[in-house]
RNA sequence: GGAGGGUUCGCCUAGUGGCCGAGGGCGGCGGUCUUGAAAACCGCUAAGGCAGCGAUGUCUUCCAGGGUUCGAAUCCCUGACCCUCCGCCA
């Protein structure tokens, strides 16, 4: 949600952001007159509220005829508190409808535009030369890493198993990111996967997204597509005492339903429904958020450096932004068989609009409480092995360990093809 | 799945219809005293909305939602969550 005072201020700073991203400006008015139009309906119910006050404490000392009379008034006052305590919630109601449906500020400096205006910020690493790649599916069931068709057989299309090294390769990197991320001041992490509808709500994701969302009907939980949901949900409802943001790596199973996508990336574990991710979640106060979100992507990059793999960064364009994003960049791998980038992270800078849905605060410097700024970034997540596999790819098909994944596959530095 | 108990201000707790947005203890903050500290004593110590330049005023919130009443932390109904016991159990 975003900042009401704010948008009183300067309606218009929202109505660009929104033609920004390429939603309606109408919102901004709907949400403008719903804020109205509370205003007058709670200053109406506070002033037959405080009458009413008034004349409670004069009934207990009045007695006989005075007392006849004045609990007529209260009566037919009770009545008009009623009713104005209704015409109010009611304009609380259609002024939170409005609320959520304006999607947070974009930061001014986000390119404009759609999903194909993204900017390139840098290219980092150098491209393997390799004759005829094969691609990560084609290298898994060489070593005997991944098995779709029983994963298939079991769940269904876009489910898999990693097998063997598969199975070990990704515990691996995911350990390595957890790692790097502890030994960075971050607080490790297993959350709850499964989360109540208001969690979801909290973050957003029942909104656009909700179409990619596992429900599970009978105990009304949702499957999370995730950590993010269950990180931006622990201090819900709090105050925090920072001393600088507050970092937590969480390790969780993701579910993604994947509607709507069909017919893409069905080859291979680049899109499927469960999938295994180490990712970075930060409270912090709102004036640190940029900066913040600077150092997420380095820890990205860092990762991304130790696994040895050529990427690049990309700011996404505002019409691409999630609804409680800001700003965000993706980092993406190079694919060797497909000749391409890749995404395989994201890190978004939510600034205090996640953080006001979920009524998340923090003390600032003059002890007053202020909404947090919330962050989020991948650190190593499933679909890291498909670039992984295809990069370090050997003609014989085996695949080469980078040196910091070593220490996590007991020194193994050489991946090779079963029989 | 069944039976019972519970949910009040950071924590513990008092409070069974108006004097309660709410008392006490602990904790925290400030002060007196002290060379310094401790102890003792004194004071302050929930969040949020609205109006106002401000001082301030006003309203909401005692798990949530409904109801009774002129008036609800307090009475009634429904629900959520927690605890204990029994049953069941990959």
């Amino acid at each position: 949600m975003i900042d009401l005072r704010l948008l009183r201020d300067d309606p218009d700073l929202f109505r660009a952001s929104q033609r920004a991203r390429g939603e309606n400006e109408s919102s901004v008015d709907r949400l403008l007159s719903a804020d109205e139009a509370r205003r007058s309906a709670v200053q109406r119910f506070e002033g037959l509220r405080a009458e009413q006050k008034t004349l409670g404490t004069e009934i207990r000392q009045a007695k006989g005829d005075e007392k006849t009379a004045l609990l007529e008034r209260t009566k037919q006052l009770a009545a008009e508190v009623k009713a104005a305590e209704a015409a109010g919630a009611e304009a609380e109601d259609e002024l939170r409808q409005a609320h959520l449906a304006v999607a947070n500020l974009v930061e001014p400096d986000a390119p404009p535009g759609g999903e194909d205006d993204y900017i390139v910020l840098k290219e980092v690493g150098v491209k393997p030369e390799i004759a005829d790649p094969k691609d990560h599916l084609a290298l898994g069931e060489l070593l005997g890493a991944i098995d779709t068709p029983r994963g298939a057989k079991v769940s269904g299309a876009r489910f898999y198993y990693l097998t063997g090294i598969g199975a070990l390769l990704e515990n691996a990197l995911l350990q390595l990111g957890i790692q790097q991320a502890v030994e960075n001041g971050f607080i490790p992490m297993v959350p709850p996967v499964l989360v109540k509808p208001e969690s979801m709500e909290g973050t957003g994701y029942l909104g656009a997204h909700a179409s990619e969302v596992y429900h599970l009907p009978a105990d009304d939980l949702y499957l999370v597509g995730t950590s993010e949901v269950p990180l931006a949900a622990y201090h819900k409802d709090e105050i925090l005492d920072l001393d600088g943001p507050r970092r937590y790596v969480a390790w969780s199973t993701c579910f993604r339903r994947e509607a709507g996508s069909y017919g893409k990336d069905t080859r291979g574990i680049i899109r499927v429904h469960q999938f295994n991710k180490a990712e970075m979640f930060v409270f912090c106060a709102p004036e640190e958020a940029q900066a913040e979100h600077k150092r997420l992507l380095a820890w990205e990059e860092e990762l991304l450096g130790k696994l040895e793999l050529p990427y690049r960064v990309i700011d996404t364009a505002a019409g691409d932004l999630g609804s409680s994003a800001a700003r965000k960049y993706d980092c993406e791998a190079w694919l060797p068989s497909q000749g391409r980038y890749r995404e395989v992270t994201s890190t978004s800078n939510c600034t205090t609009f996640q953080a006001r849905r979920l009524n998340i605060r923090h003390r600032d410097a003059e002890g007053k409480s202020q909404t947090v700024a919330t962050l989020n970034g991948t650190l190593a997540t499933t679909r890291m092995l498909v670039p992984l596999l295809e990069n370090h790819q050997q003609p014989d098909g085996s695949v080469r360990v980078p040196k910091a994944l070593q220490p996590f596959l007991g020194g193994r530095d050489l991946l090779e093809p079963i029989k």
